[in-house]
DNA sequence: TATTATACTGTATGTATATTCAGTATAATA
DNA sequence: TATTATACTGAATATACATACAGTATAATA
């Protein structure tokens, strides 16, 4: 992305504020209407310095063919970039955890609601990562990775259960998997004989009263 | 909102997707293109059904003048209907705590993101609500309000103070604030002689890792 | 039964609009 | 110093587009 004068600055903003108020883009008249310029071409020739510069589209031929380009991520965030999460039980079984059955219902929420990108939400069963805060039919979002490091809180499946759990390392072919509460024991995972697999990493949580 | 026919409602959905796609609006000609018309008029009398029956909008003489109006509120929650949000620090002082020099940052959220409507995220000071899963550095959404019932979690101001705890009045004159945490003790008012405000109800919670 | 809404084709037309060309002027860069 | 980018005015034009008019046909409603 280039360097963008003050003045194209000027005519990119008022082609936002055309579109968010009316719908649709402006024409190069509408534009010097807002800008204060008497001729059409004061509108073209930003407009191609724009479109040049990365900022905006031109649908050749077409009239009000304009359309802005995103690369800017805050502006991204800020009103186009919210999606639908789905809602997953704490379900064990062999099934995939994004599987339909699975998922409880979907939530809107923008995908840089935190500061880690996320892929779906779970909730929360039981009380086992109460001293975290963690609390019983919370969400929490999970990024699917399997890069996780010792103290990441991360959901993980052994055998058939899923669980949330502090995650730990000891040694290579070893994992213990520790809760947030004294009522709770360590879970040692030995890999040599054991099947285990991580889900992805907790990266947030919603609690809805 | 009246009744849409199956065959309009393919004219809606085919202008949706035309400006998802481009950027702005179709012409006549571009929906019988997506359509399969052969004339013009096929699209511009559909258009003017749906103008009538409130789905979109005609900007008169405007070449590709369409926009889309919103009404349903599915639709609105899974893409439109999401607010700036402030975050305010649970700042003390005699300041309203909307006040700008108090808000540390807008975040966006859907506006139905829980199941009570809120105002604002009030960023958490201190453990003394650690055992109903409220850490530092939270952020619980605030309802405004002043009807809150015993057992609420409230956000209350006590002279200079603004406090996170559980609400209890066992009389006309006296409110019990409880926090959650054995490391802190009950604070008890006396209506009579301390200056005391609610603030809000603790609505939800959002974490940050 | 007459009327209205839906669902089209086909033609025509005024104007809304993109777009090019010809200038003027200033500041930044090579 | 020549060149290029920015920042405009002003005029001209081909065409993109909205929109009206004239039909045809079917199903639903009053």
């Amino acid at each position: 992305m280039k360097d963008i004068t003050p003045q194209q600055n000027k005519v990119l903003d008022c082609i936002k504020v055309y579109i968010k108020e009316t719908g649709f883009p402006p024409t190069r008249s509408d534009i010097c209407k807002e800008m204060g310029f008497k001729s059409p071409n004061s509108a073209e020739t930003h407009l191609r310095a724009l479109e040049k510069k990365g900022f905006i589209s031109i649908a050749s031929g077409a009239s009000r063919g304009i359309s802005i380009i995103n690369n800017d991520i805050k502006e991204e965030a800020s009103s186009y970039d919210s999606n639908e999460y789905p809602i997953v039980g704490l379900v064990a079984a062999g099934s995939p955890t994004l599987a339909s059955e699975n998922i409880e219902k979907q939530v809107n929420c923008p995908s840089n609601f935190f500061s880690t990108s996320f892929d779906y939400f779970l909730r929360v069963k039981g009380l086992s990562m109460k001293d975290a805060g963690i609390m019983e039919d919370d969400l929490i979002a999970v990024k699917k990775t399997h890069d996780v490091r010792n103290g990441d809180i991360v959901i993980a499946r052994i055998e058939d259960e899923v669980t949330v759990k502090y995650f730990r390392k000891p040694a290579d072919d070893m994992i213990i998997l520790e809760p947030a509460n004294d009522d709770f024991n360590d879970i040692e995972i030995n890999l040599r004989n054991e099947d285990f697999f991580i889900e992805g990493k907790y990266v947030g949580l919603i609690r809805e009263n």
